[in-house]
DNA sequence: GAATAATAATGATAAAATTTAATATTCTAA
DNA sequence: TTAGAATATTAAATTTTATCATTATTATTC
């Protein structure tokens, strides 16, 4: 079995010349590296070097074996490279799942500085899950997942991302703008623009009007963020939004931001990962990166 | 240092699936290839299985080293397989000096019996040397040297190829023709047609003409033997020629065969190479398909 | 052409690494 | 929960590899 140690021999002697500068370049003693060579000609059953005085002359075999240490050195020592850049965390693929339409927005505001930061991960952002995002995350589909939902599982763990307060939008010139907080009985009266997720997922009903037994007046799925913007600035509803998220996409003051209840109701961003993924350099950065982030820009 | 074995290793495992059937396969025992993968991961400072439960999935950086494995293992082995038939003396270059015209002749009557017989040996002619074959021999350009001249030297071995008799040609209608044999006194009145080589390298001259202090009566180099032999039928000299190559250009009887001198002259082809290449298989071999056609078509 | 410096080969021995054997632990499935 | 199967751990034995001291060879220089 050719060695990795034979493909250096067989490179360091061709390059150096005498067995003696070969030893040295290889941190070898002399007669350990002539031992080597006897030994893995014995072994080949070819003369590799023809001995011309004291210069060695590769054989066509020695060149065939030359050629190959050529061919094979590169590819490995390139490997060991990439697998310390993996070691250190510099590098690797970190596939990023997204379950929640808001979860989308924080991340587009994180991942331009974190992809600045970590030149060598690649990225991919995944948003449809054959089932949920967890199971991506257990079927290795993804390595980490941004959702406001905390399901305590085994192997997974959770940090959190973000904390911050939901609000109610409604159009400056609509009946609520005045108001200074929701109150379950009002938004019962108004349309309620919501993303299409199932309807447990929808905070400001299951913690807000489930439990003054009420409901919206209608609820009314819409896929983009910009059309259940214009919707509601046409007072065809209100929605609820990340107070950050609303204030982004309300620079120019069309909308009129309402406190939901007395406290106000608050949501948490979490990531998900594989309890061994935790420890990953690349993984950690990517939430320090994102708490700091967050705060800074959004919160 | 990413070694063979790790290469086989993360390929068997990634085979069988478990590591007792991986170590198995590997021919080791289960604790030895356990202690491998994880000597391996902790050199390497990276995770290359996770161990879920009992099963083992790759990560990235194990996928990575994966590759390599299918990249540079197919080298290693094809290296293995052509080193052996090296080593069997199946494979490999003979470059073969040639340094007479007849010399020439002979090798195509035995080549092509060689080469059906050694598949696997690439065959280079050389017949154009910077100084002469044997320095072309000690310089490596050719392995063996087709060569009427036993030059005595360090490092170089010989072996007869062929022993034959150099006999006279001339034209049926020559007045020579009907000689019994030729006396130098005969030939010194004749046009003698000769190879481009040094004088001293024609033994009419040195083993015949010059031992009676005669010359020929006029000299007349030739490159081509086809133009040779033309001009000898035209009568307008003759040429000393060994005898099978003249049988094998007289099949139609233009021409006439006489000895030369009362007990002919003989000369012997000879292999030259370097000393330590005459064990080698594929140039033994050359040497007994060489003696043996040799004798079977044309002494 | 002999002396000398440089290089390579050899053999005995020591160190390191690898494998094995015995045993403990963990995991899966009934 | 437990039995059975798979993996991990430990220490001892073996094999592999390296080093030292020495000898043999080669090339250079006077």
């Amino acid at each position: 079995m050719i060695e990795h140690s034979h493909l250096k021999i067989i490179q360091a002697l061709h390059a150096n010349g005498t067995l003696t500068e070969a030893a040295n370049a290889l941190c070898l003693s002399q007669p350990a590296l002539s031992h080597q060579i006897s030994y893995l000609e014995k072994k080949l059953g070819v003369a590799l070097w023809e001995r011309e005085g004291r210069s060695l002359r590769l054989t066509q075999a020695g060149t065939l074996l030359l050629d190959v240490a050529n061919q094979v050195l590169p590819v490995l020592s390139q490997a060991e490279k990439t697998l310390e850049a993996y070691s250190e965390g510099r590098q690797g693929i970190l596939r990023i799942g997204v379950e929640c339409y808001p979860c989308f927005e924080w991340l587009t505001g994180v991942i331009g500085q974190y992809m600045q930061q970590m030149p060598g991960i690649d990225i991919d952002i995944v948003q449809k899950f054959q089932f949920s995002g967890l199971e991506g995350l257990l079927n290795h589909h993804i390595d980490v997942l941004i959702t406001p939902d905390l399901v305590k599982k085994e192997k997974i763990e959770y940090e959190i991302l973000a904390e911050y307060q939901m609000v109610l939008l409604a159009a400056a010139s609509h009946p609520l703008a005045e108001s200074k907080q929701l109150t379950p009985e009002l938004l019962s009266k108004e349309t309620l623009l919501t993303f299409p997720v199932p309807l447990e997922r929808l905070d400001i009903l299951t913690h807000f009007m489930t439990p003054a037994h009420l409901e919206s007046a209608k609820l009314k799925q819409i896929e983009s963020l910009e059309i259940m913007l214009q919707m509601t600035a046409l007072q065809r509803g209100v929605c609820v939004l990340p107070e950050w998220l609303a204030d982004i996409k309300n620079k120019d003051l069309k909308f009129s931001k309402i406190r939901i209840g007395k406290k106000g109701l608050y949501q948490k961003l979490y990531l998900a990962m594989r309890e061994p993924d935790k420890t990953i350099p690349y993984i950690q950065q990517f939430i320090a990166v994102g708490q700091k982030t967050a705060k800074n820009s959004y919160i």
